[in-house]
DNA sequence: CCTAACGTTGACGTTAACGTAATATAGACC
DNA sequence: GGTCTATATTACGTTAACGTCAACGTTAGG
């Protein structure tokens, strides 16, 4: 915003809603289930670069097709906050499971475009019989 | 299921379920859609080795996070049908796009892979701290 | 013939992830 | 002071993708 106290580590909702193209809304929904925690200058939100980096994250795994929880889950990760051998285990166990399921994942992605360059491929095939009339 | 006249290449609607974990309202459902079309003897569903591929598909789709819509339309792209010049265009562009969405999915797993890889790192210095009681 | 297992068709319920609309406030500009 | 513009809160609405439940038909086994 034209605000003389931006520290340029701060953002407004605007502005990280055009940055990410995501409403309002959906800021303020993902601060309702505690995804994001922006500080206050008042009333209005006032977003930090790891605000704006959390964001980024739960975008990232929106487009993976991660749920909000499994997205908290995985940036929970970055935060281990206090923890003992007992929770650092589970954690690790929680990596791995997040992990394998995206080496399901990237083989699902490698078959499917695959299937698409068959698909691709068929198609010029067609165009090309077309062309000559063939069929 | 225990039928006499069954092909082998033919599928009861609980023989499917079991092998792709599913239920049976989610085969229904499918089907209702229009993603599924299975035959029928009687009333009751018999489903072929092409119906079982469709559902494959479906469900890989589902794992990379697609949208049934975009399960449907990627699917479609097997079966170019009655196509003229101007449709297999389109479906060129289709194939295109549905290509550019999957390698931005493969670079967030990438990344996001990278990033588990550094929490468990974290994770395993934290347990040697731990068990030297240094932290 | 009775029962148990499997199948069918409605039809209403549920959950996640927001959309949308109403209303209110607070600062910027003229 | 009046008027935008951005922001806030509240609350009901919406969509996809099924879940769940009721009520019913049918086929195989004892």
């Amino acid at each position: 915003m034209t605000n003389i106290v931006t520290h340029s580590t701060e953002y407004s909702i605007s502005d990280l809603c055009k940055e990410f193209e995501v409403t309002p809304r959906t800021a303020r929904y993902y601060e309702d289930i505690g995804l994001l925690s922006p500080s206050r200058r008042g009333q209005t939100r006032v977003y930090s670069a790891a605000d704006r980096t959390r964001l980024r994250l739960i975008l990232r795994g929106k487009r993976l097709g991660l749920s909000l929880e499994d997205s908290r889950q995985i940036i929970d990760m970055y935060e281990p906050g206090k923890s003992n051998t007992e929770q650092l285990n589970s954690l690790i166990e929680a990596i791995n499971q997040q992990r394998e399921k995206l080496h399901q994942k990237l083989d699902d992605i490698k078959n499917l475009l695959e299937d698409l360059k068959k698909a691709e491929t068929d198609c010029f095939q067609s165009l090309t019989n077309i062309s000559r009339n063939i069929s």
